[in-house]
DNA sequence: ATGTCC
């Protein structure tokens, strides 16, 4: 399949919406919500949206998200379901190699003014306390096998039963802290042993742990809700599932690009292998997928517990959290689709689930404004707080972060590490990097406008602005 | 994203 110039030929077909026709082999056509402006430089990441369409028992359409850009097989802010009783497939390629990729945010009993003067010495604590930087390194030592088997089962379920957080975390957590479906024998040895010295550390790149300060409330009912105010100190948490679940992803693409054929399945793209959901392969993966999601969010709760403990004995600062949600999974979901209620695996890679006022699955306090969809930015800029919105297209998805628009080498030949320095003391950001180098690869430059990206997502209906956040403080790998 | 190539 060859599809030539897609962005020329993208039909603007509402405000911040735009459809690549169905064609060829494509089962359904592509919705892309963005603005020209963002679709910059975005022809190789239009041509994924265009393969994801060819895959069997994808339902409604391809979608991409503001922040699109080019991933393994599917482009990362890419969207898409299958019809699982349809013969539909899942892709490990469609949620990626950082299986629960996500953000937790906790809001601080203190405003900005209340913590200044304890700021550094709680950064200096992070610095020393938080373990991250590629390799092995995590909070939870000693960790036996038998503790990580218990953990990929249990997720935040378990950290927090083993004393690693309150029980009140679990209510403010996607599905509870714990998907059920976890199927540990699934998951290699290899995986484990990348797994087992790691839980409860940051990673590197643009994973990240940030003291922030709200700077502006869009919506304040919703903000009341969620429990933060202008002013108010918050930490949020940007990290995944480490070693574990990139070995994960590796194990099953592998396996599921091996088992194709005998579905009689082909793709555009060997990234894209696939097994229907039906297959053995295909509830193989899911089920170590499950097992890798649960380590992302025990990961963050470790890294949460630190965090509260340091606020606490530095400045006397309770930690509550708001809300912790990934956008890096595939979950088997009941959508309305033509009319009727079906069953879809719905990819979401790079996007964040955004369920709508008065879903179910929703905790009491939060049920009446939406689930809180949280938005890394990057260092120096801002993050932000959006909400659900009724009727929300691409399965109640909306965008996940900033998005990369320089690669790692040109951001490192187009930055001056000291420009950067002083840039972020003029503003006030106390950093504390593990490299320099590294900090330097995510300078802001480096990345697309998340103010952009944000304001793309409320305008195509995806989602609401709720609040945004500055950084005061950023600790990285 | 990632023991940045088993």
């Amino acid at each position: 399949m060859k599809l030539v110039e897609l962005v020329d030929e993208l039909v603007e077909e509402g405000p911040y919406r735009f459809r690549i026709e169905q064609r060829d082999e494509m089962r359904v056509p592509g919705v892309v919500f963005a603005s020209r402006g963002l679709l910059r430089d975005a022809e190789q990441s239009l041509q994924q949206v265009a393969n994801v369409a060819t895959l069997p028992g994808i339902v409604v359409a391809s979608y991409a998200m503001p922040d699109i850009h080019w991933g393994y097989g599917f482009p990362i802010g890419g969207v898409a379901a299958t019809d699982v009783d349809e013969g539909g497939v899942v892709s490990p390629g469609g949620v990626g190699f950082d299986i629960s990729c996500g953000v937790r945010l906790l809001a601080a009993d203190c405003d900005r003014e209340e913590l200044r003067s304890a700021l550094p010495a709680i950064m200096d604590a992070l610095d020393r306390a938080i373990p991250r930087g590629a390799g092995p390194g995590g909070l939870w030592r000693p960790f036996t096998r038998r503790q990580l088997e218990r953990l990929l089962e249990g997720g935040s379920r378990y950290a927090v039963a083993e004393g690693h957080g309150e029980e009140r975390d679990l209510t403010r957590c996607e599905d509870g802290g714990a998907v059920a479906d976890a199927d540990i024998t699934q998951v290699s040895e290899r995986a484990r042993e990348r797994g087992l010295g790691q839980v409860g550390s940051l990673g590197s790149a643009n994973h990240f742990l940030e003291i922030q300060e709200v700077a502006e409330v869009y919506d304040e009912p919703a903000a009341n809700a969620f429990g933060i105010a202008r002013g108010q100190v918050c930490v949020m948490i940007h990290c995944g599932s480490r070693g574990l679940g990139h070995q994960i992803c590796t194990d099953h693409v592998r396996a599921m690009d091996q088992a194709m054929a005998r579905y009689g399945i082909t793709v555009p793209d060997r990234q894209l292998a696939c097994t229907p959901v039906h297959s053995p392969e295909g509830q193989a993966y899911l089920g170590a997928m499950a097992a890798a999601a649960n380590y992302g969010r025990a990961n963050r709760q470790l890294l949460s517990d630190m965090t509260r403990r340091i606020f606490r004995r530095t400045a006397d600062v309770r930690l509550s959290l708001v809300y912790d949600v990934s956008h890096n999974l595939a979950k088997i979901e009941t959508h309305e689709v033509n009319g009727t209620h079906r069953r879809l695996c719905v990819h979401r890679k790079g996007a964040t689930r955004a369920f709508p006022p008065g879903h179910p699955e929703l905790p009491q306090p939060l049920r009446k404004f939406g689930q809180p969809v949280l938005i890394p930015g990057t260092m120096g800029t801002a993050s932000y707080v959006l909400t659900g919105v009724p009727g929300g297209d691409a399965f109640h998805s909306t965008c996940h972060g900033a998005g990369r628009t320089l690669s790692r080498h040109r951001a490192l030949r187009t930055i001056a590490t000291e420009d950067l320095r002083a840039r972020l003391k003029r503003d006030g950001i106390a950093v504390r990097p593990l490299s320099w180098r590294g900090l330097t690869e995510e300078a802001p430059e480096a990345y697309k406008d998340v103010s952009a990206v944000v304001a793309a997502s409320e305008g195509a209906g995806l989602c609401r602005t709720v609040a945004r956040l500055v950084p005061l403080g950023v600790v990285k790998g």
